[in-house]
DNA sequence: CGCGGTGTTGATACATTTCAAAATTTGTGG
DNA sequence: CCACAAATTTTGAAATGTATCAACACCGCG
């Protein structure tokens, strides 16, 4: 491919261009950002409350969760994250944690510190602007799972968890299909407020019912329509669905 | 108060610089801002789901939740919104809602035209984080009643929420304190994912322990200490409390 | 004075939790 | 490639927190 930029952004920046207008310069730019990489081993905790950071950290490769906890020790998630999630884009303003966040599954992060972006932010409005819009589509995830864990069952619960998954990762939505998510029982327990135990009724509910299953990490939607409706699932709060998710846009190749 | 500017967008400015480092120059150009005001009735949604908006509400006095429903009609508020708070600035990067803001009383909302936001950001880097920052403190809010909703039981979660309005309110955080919150107990049922009578048994633990009370729409704090306890509380997520919360601060007094 | 909205209380139903044990899968070192 | 340990999933029975349904009391207000 011609002419065309490689780096490590390159995700994020297609990310960004998906909800934002950029121009070829400020998508350069972006790219062009200091990062280096980082192997988060399985259970870590690579942001951790009261521990102040200067970089945010963007998911490459793997899955991670947002989280905080009860007195108990009871931890409630707050956010998954998958690759090409700006995980921690907000600690560009708010660089001191009041969640943390942990790799579910070996993962590979990316971090940039804040200093170059918050210079980019400071000359380039339009990716101020970019990088607040997705911050604001997160917050817009965190308010429905407000509505998830308040006001729905536990069968309706992980159908709309399910769903969104699916959306995120890309998943063809089509009646059959199929992601893989390296998620526990009990990690879906921490994401839906319900105890593990339940968690397992009630994907035995929605097997039995031939609506989705999970083996071996890999979700099964075998009705998407009907898993969408069990989920009361609109997918309007995740913005536009990204065209061509895993591939480079011709945006960002130099003609 | 010779040389100090009046404007109605004072409480906001005001609350940014709180939260922002911001040039007396920057502070201007905000309270510069048009705007105007209007009466929202009780009840009334004044932000509405599928209808794009063109200007940011603050709220001016009064009281608003933020909310989205479920299949059957059930509201869950994602936020409540007090005086002072820019309930809606996300818009400016998000113009399609996707929850809806309803007015719990007579509310005095102040309308600001997105395309002069979208200017001050354009051209005032400064302000354009300001706005970031304040809706991330919005988002570490909701990401709080996700924990609350998600991980505590019913009379935690009443603590919890009880907690955080009376810090936002900025009632002094003295063993005995009072605000006035004029929620009914079905609305603090659509915030914590309760019945309104559950709300009802837990309001009287609360009142039968002498922790809590709500009289008259007034929450009345009878040990705060307690309560805080009981609701696990712990206010870093909502910023550095107000200095003077209702005072004009001298950065704002033209010397 | 009566009426609608709100708060209060009781009885019962139910979804989810808790506790416990077994089955299964996954990972690891020999 | 096997054997074993650890983690995860599965299932059952009992306990419990919250919802549901229903009636009544209260209060502000026209």
């Amino acid at each position: 491919m011609t002419g065309s930029i490689s780096s490590n952004l390159y995700p994020f920046v297609a990310r960004l261009a998906a909800h934002s207008h950029l121009s070829r310069d400020d998508q350069h730019a972006l790219a062009a950002l200091p990062n280096r990489t980082s192997q988060i081993a399985e259970k870590r905790d690579f942001v951790r409350l009261g521990e102040p950071v200067e970089h945010a950290c963007f998911i490459l490769e793997g899955f991670a969760a947002r989280f905080s906890q009860n007195h108990a020790g009871l931890r409630q998630y707050t956010a998954f994250h998958i690759s090409g999630d700006m995980a921690d884009l907000h600690s560009v303003v708010l660089p001191n944690p009041t969640s943390g966040l942990q790799a579910l599954t070996t993962t590979t992060i990316l971090m940039v510190p804040h200093a170059a972006l918050r210079e980019l932010t400071r000359t380039r409005s339009t990716v101020a602007e970019a990088f607040w819009r997705e911050c604001m589509i997160d917050a817009a995830i965190t308010a429905q799972w407000v509505v998830n864990v308040g006001r729905r069952d536990a069968r309706t619960r992980m159908a709309h968890l399910l769903c969104e998954m699916a959306r995120r990762y890309g998943a063809p939505q089509t009646a059959h299909c199929t992601f893989v998510m390296p998620t526990t029982q009990e990690n879906l327990a921490d994401a839906t407020g319900l105890t593990s135990v339940h968690v397992n009724r009630t994907l035995k509910v929605l097997r039995d019912e031939g609506v989705a299953a999970i083996r071996a990490r890999t979700v099964e939607i075998f009705d998407w329509h009907r898993l969408q409706d069990i989920g009361e699932f609109d997918d309007a709060y995740l913005g536009p669905a990204p065209a061509a998710p895993r591939h480079m846009p011709n945006s960002l190749a130099l003609a």
